[in-house]
DNA sequence: TGGCCCCCTATCCGATCGGATAGGGGGTCT
DNA sequence: AGACCCCCTATCCGATCGGATAGGGGGCCA
């Protein structure tokens, strides 16, 4: 079995080689994501493609979107120490094989790829049903600046702008501005399309 | 690898064991817990024990916890086709090693069931985010006579006074006084408040 | 017949909203 | 050092909303 694993930490990149080649896994390792689709393309395909969240190059989900689309058909999983749920959600969504995250041990991480490279979608379980009450970000939420998630979740309360300036300690001009440019991100026309549409992306 | 498949339909039974015979799994079967239990307690260690939430003697996810403390340290995961997603999460927190729909395609249950004989625990991903869509029935529409509910369907898409009125060939006064009058009756302050109180209600 | 409810219309007014415009301050990148 | 984003404040204006008030019309029922 063929994997590439693209992280910028070198300590983690070591590792991950070390218990992968324990397990007759054999490894090529990237440091960021251009390097990792050279890698890609200047060999026959690997079983499973390694993509750490945060590395260089990946901007996000494009990062998965491109090695999804140049992988030459192999599966590609992402990694990520801090990515919330709704990162793994999305990513799963996309296509991807299945989400880790840096907690896991590495011997779950070894049973997860075979699990992957098997054809299968792996995410942890413990991390996919945790409540989304700690990271209530979600694919509407990321679009919005936190000032404008306090203000939409004021207006979903029902409230006017002058209880929301009020009740996040700043003047209701300003209130009216975040309002203004939440509209545009969301493409609302007024503060109970906003509220709807807020409601219905299950935020709040 | 030896696994135990209890379950009352026989068809499913054999259908397991032959895929399972395949991929080189004993396959040890029973038709309901008790029996079950004595093929655990009559034979050395399974590495895993599966099943199935509606047979007799399961009553509900007593029959896990029995299989828990009396399976000789087997791993024990649940099946079912009609379980809904709550009972897979208490099963999963009550330590079983996994949940399986049974619209698995049996590749992925093979491959499950080795997943959660090396220890892991496994539950499909779509299952598991899958919302379980709770619908609220509204004693609400039956406070608000035809027009108001009408009002407030307009409403609930955002529109304005003006366009709801044009909507329902009627005035644009005509609307504020339902308006007015529908606040009252299910107590919201404002337009927004109205258009989530609706929301939350199911209505629309 | 009077009482009640629902539906419709209208005018007036203060409060709020939506948006434009014009600032200043802080932070992070390159 | 600029470029950029986020955050804050402010003023002005027209549009809209929320509510009060005052009507008219129809149907249903005791």
């Amino acid at each position: 079995m063929r994997v590439l694993i693209a992280d910028d930490h070198d300590l983690l990149r070591d590792t991950l080689d070390l218990w992968f080649r324990q397990e007759k896994i054999d490894v090529t390792p990237a440091r960021d994501l251009p390097s990792a689709m050279l890698a890609v393309a200047g060999a026959e395909a690997f079983d499973l493609i390694l993509l750490d969240y945060g590395m260089p190059g990946m901007n996000g989900l494009d990062g998965l979107k491109r090695a999804l689309a140049d992988g030459k058909g192999a599966r590609v999983a992402l990694m990520s120490g801090i990515a919330p749920r709704d990162v793994a959600e999305q990513a799963l969504e996309m296509g991807a094989a299945g989400f880790l995250p840096k907690t896991l041990p590495a011997k779950s991480l070894v049973n997860a790829v075979r699990f992957m490279a098997m054809g299968e979608q792996y995410a942890p379980i413990d991390f996919m049903t945790a409540t989304p009450e700690v990271t209530p970000v979600n694919p509407l939420a990321e679009k919005l600046s936190p000032r404008e998630v306090q203000v939409l979740k004021g207006l979903c309360e029902g409230k006017a702008n002058k209880e929301i300036a009020r009740d996040l300690g700043i003047q209701e001009p300003t209130v009216k501005l975040h309002m203004k440019t939440l509209y545009r991100k969301i493409g609302a026309h007024n503060r109970t399309q906003a509220a709807m549409i807020a409601k219905e992306a299950g935020l709040f």
